[in-house]
DNA sequence: ATTTGGTGTTGTG
DNA sequence: CACAACACCAAAT
């Protein structure tokens, strides 16, 4: 647990703080008709309430009970409402002209078809790291052209995991560790004081056709909003391909930034997640404190 | 509430 | 080339 990405403002924890607030979240959401109080859950995942408050708060800026508020059906429904078949071209304006922003990261992205990759890029090399992050351990995956992956482990015995999940996406790249390359991405991704213009954020996003599509997609849905599969379907020409843009949401390789945490089921439940849906719900809570 | 049938794309053999 | 698997969905029990 080695804390080298201490973060500018006090927004986002350090550390461990991620393994406590999951706790909480996973307790929260398995038995929150039960209406567990701070002190009942405190009790039971053996902290102190008014500390386990404020950790809470201060990762999240939401409290536990705002936080359950945030990711309830109701609300993700309520979010789904002005959806607005037209387009989200609407709130697209709206996001660059107000702090609300779209494309929250100000990311440039290139794509990158598995052939064009194989053909023209065996060999290619990846470099790799983990950080801390608001959602756990992050492991960074850069080329020399920007960020190819994101992926997240609970704690670092899981960490090994994580990385095969990864390196599998790419057979024939070659694999380097090198957190001193990574780092400066961690910083960037995770403190939300860093998501200005300026340098953008450069992405390179390597999959199929259609999955590019559906990707870049998701980066049009602001923070704070939330989109579903079907609707994604509908706006890449496939109306009646939900199933497969769920699937290609899920093979998602950039996790966060590219945000597929916002990608729902119609009904407003939220359905599943390649890292696990109480991360997800951890992520939509966290962003629900920022618009 | 649960089941069922219709889906598009991808990975496997 | 066929076939199963999938972070879905709507309509019919």
């Amino acid at each position: 647990m080695n804390m080298e990405i201490r973060l500018t403002n006090d927004i986002t924890p350090v550390g461990n703080d991620y393994r406590t607030v999951s706790d909480v979240i996973a307790l929260l959401t398995r038995d929150y008709q039960a209406q567990p109080s701070l002190d009942a859950i405190a009790r039971k995942i053996g902290q102190d309430a008014t500390e386990l408050q404020k950790t809470f708060t201060r990762w999240a800026g939401l409290s536990p009970k705002a936080f359950l508020q945030a990711v309830t059906i109701d609300h993700a429904k309520r979010l789904l409402k002005d959806e607005k078949l037209p387009l989200l071209e609407a709130s697209y304006e709206l996001g660059l002209s107000s702090p609300g922003r779209l494309h929250d990261l100000f990311v440039t992205h290139e794509a990158m078809s598995p052939g064009e990759w194989k053909t023209g890029g065996v060999g290619l090399e990846i470099r790799h790291g983990f950080h801390d992050s608001p959602f756990g351990r992050a492991l960074l995956m850069i080329t020399d052209r920007g960020l190819c992956g994101l992926a997240f482990a609970d704690d670092e015995a899981a960490e090994p995991e994580a990385l095969r999940d990864m390196t599998g996406r790419w057979p024939g790249a070659r694999f380097v560790e090198d957190r001193e390359a990574t780092r400066p991405y961690a910083v960037r991704i995770f403190d939300p004081a860093c998501w200005k213009p300026g340098e953008p954020l450069r992405v390179v996003l390597i999959g199929t056709d259609f999955q590019i599509r559906v990707w870049e997609q998701l980066l049009e849905i602001p923070l704070g909003r939330l989109c579903t599969y079907s609707h994604l379907a509908g706006r890449i020409g496939a109306p009646k391909a939900s199933r497969a843009v769920g699937a290609a949401v899920g093979r998602n390789p950039v996790s966060f930034v590219v945000p597929c945490h916002r990608a729902i089921g119609k009904s407003g439940a939220l359905t599943g997640y390649h890292w696990g849906l109480t991360r997800k719900r951890a992520m939509l809570g966290w962003e629900a404190a920022k618009v």
